[in-house]
DNA sequence: TAAAAGATCCCCT
DNA sequence: GGGGATCTTTTAT
């Protein structure tokens, strides 16, 4: 752990990366907010900009993806469904719009502003469904449009990543992406299987390594 | 006008 | 722990 006891902030190196490289390695490191809210990392999907067509830059600029095309260690969030955001870790260099899903986090600090973000209403309350999937995850970090396009790296960040001497796993699990109707071969979804949140379950006909 | 990188929620066993 | 209805923005046709 460093002084702020989140570990050392990832560096703009670290992103530059193709996506499918960057998301395992991105397993086990800390997303950390400046209020104080940490997250380990045990779920992420890469997007592979042009060359994807599942990835919402397959057809070129638009002004939703913008942050996608610019340069790394940067944030790209998007609305789904009119529902909730998600949030993606722009790497690559820029015009190549790789960026990796964030999918879930195991809860490490300040949960009890996690909780408040999250459980408003909600009947369910339950510490493993705190930061599983997307949505969820952003909500529970404070995650939403005015998070579009900023720099992970600044010194003026809310939002970072920490390596905290946690390794990725050897051998991650790995399966297909969830949610979309192209692209379905690529298995560029990485998880670590986390005991104390959720089980993460591939899709029938994955392939699982580890 | 239709589809989307559905997930989240409630209700059920 | 699992299944189905529902939420409502953004983009592409």
């Amino acid at each position: 752990m460093g002084p702020d006891g989140a570990g050392r902030r990832l560096k703009r190196d670290f992103y530059r990366g193709d996506s499918v490289e960057l998301a395992p390695r991105l397993l086990n490191k800390l997303l950390v907010t400046s209020d104080g809210r940490i997250g380990r990392i045990i779920e992420v999907e890469a997007y592979r900009g042009e060359e994807d067509p599942a990835s919402h830059a397959y057809r070129g600029p638009s002004v939703r993806n913008q942050a996608m095309f610019g340069p790394p260690g940067h944030l790209y969030v998007y609305m789904s469904y009119g529902v909730h955001w998600c949030a993606n870790v722009v790497c690559g260099r820029v015009g190549q719009a790789r960026a990796v899903l964030l999918r879930a986090l195991s809860p490490v600090a300040g949960l009890d502003l996690m909780r408040s973000a999250r459980w408003v209403a909600q009947r369910r309350q339950d510490d493993r469904d705190l930061c599983r999937g997307p949505g969820r995850l952003c909500q529970a970090m404070g995650i939403d449009r005015s998070y579009d396009g900023c720099d992970l790296t600044g010194p003026d960040a809310r939002l970072w990543l920490a390596a905290d001497g946690v390794e990725p796993p050897a051998l991650p699990l790995v399966s297909t992406r969830v949610g979309i109707s192209v692209g379905m071969d690529r298995p560029w979804r990485f998880m670590v299987d986390d005991p104390g949140v959720s089980r993460p379950v591939p899709r029938p006909g994955s392939v699982v390594a580890g």
